[in-house]
DNA sequence: AGTAACATGTAATGGGTTACATGATTCG
DNA sequence: CGAATCATGTAACCCATTACATGTTACT
């Protein structure tokens, strides 16, 4: 039940079209919530029938035409609620892991190009994200909505740095798993 | 598409009925691969049915009655090749990232609580990966096998050492915006 | 007029979650 | 024999994913 609220950060932070909601899923919010455009339709339909949104008053809906919505009060306060409430934690799910988990019991051939492959993967994402860090939050010039932003980024930032150095370290196990083997 | 690997995994380790399996899912596989019991019957019968596992000759199934599985050759050789074949990373989808990113637009207020809450949680949960390395894998005592469980543990330690960290930075911005706002 | 790109949407499938149902075993 | 526990299973709902369908705008 997250989706919903994911939609309306984003249209708080800009009234939007759905495919304009789909591209900025692609960047920034997308990083850390991603959504397809099926998704992002089906819920503006259910935001807008309980009233948590509209369509821009300016333009009238049609099949293929544009149509933006805002969030209303009950929108915004209904992001509120929803912000304050408690959640869990969900456990965490990670297939590599999991495949190392059976690589120990069917052996680890064929593994090691495909960790080659992720560690590259993180590495450009980490990459990525340390240039938005350079470009969006110079030093010293953060509004508290930024410094919040900010936070959110640098978990992202240190995810990445994790998983370039497990991947790297796993790299090293595995070559000196061969050379013992081999 | 994980879920019967991991299944596979668990019976490969050793032969277990569904609930032996659920009770094992809620420890060891399951930190990375959670299931529930509806879950694990329902992918043992399609893993019967497509010939990868089979019930211990021993035994005749009945409701209520213990029935115990055993991994085929086959289902050993579709292990193999899912550990082997490539698949992308999955995007990063985080609940309190987003209530972050929330509360950068319509504020900050009840959040701190959850977070202290959530920095617990990893805290025990580190804890209990630390608990369980010492015990299973004492220094230079590794064979292959242990080598790569070992590796897989470390991910979840450092994962829970990552958010610990991040948690304990996030409290710290949230208590100078709040002595900045009062 | 044709076509590519933009924009919104429908349909089908499958996994995950929750609630519920039923039989077997054990123990007082 | 009654209750608790163990063990297996069914049903309904929701969300995510994939493939497909349809209309509009802009350009040549």
């Amino acid at each position: 039940m997250s989706l919903p609220h994911a939609i309306l950060t984003a249209l708080l932070e800009k009234p939007s079209s759905g495919l304009e909601l789909t591209r900025r899923f692609d960047r920034s919010i997308g990083y850390f919530w991603s959504a397809t455009h099926q998704q992002i339709y089906r819920e503006l339909g259910r935001l807008e029938a309980d009233g948590l949104i509209r369509t821009l008053p300016a333009e009238q809906p049609a099949r293929g035409q544009k149509k933006s919505y805002e969030v209303l009060p009950a929108g915004r306060a209904e992001l509120a609620r929803w912000t304050a409430a408690s959640q869990d934690p969900k456990p965490l799910r990670d297939v590599l892991l999991l495949r190392l988990r059976a690589a120990a019991v069917v052996g680890t051939a064929g593994l090691d190009s495909d960790l080659r492959r992720h560690l590259d993967l993180h590495r450009r994402q980490l990459a990525e994200y340390e240039a938005i860090e350079r470009r969006d939050f110079p030093p010293d010039r953060d509004s508290p909505e930024d410094r919040l932003r900010h936070l959110v980024l640098r978990a992202g930032i240190d995810l990445e740095t994790f998983w370039t150095q497990w991947l790297t370290h796993a790299l090293k196990e595995f070559a000196e798993l061969s050379a013992a083997e081999g």
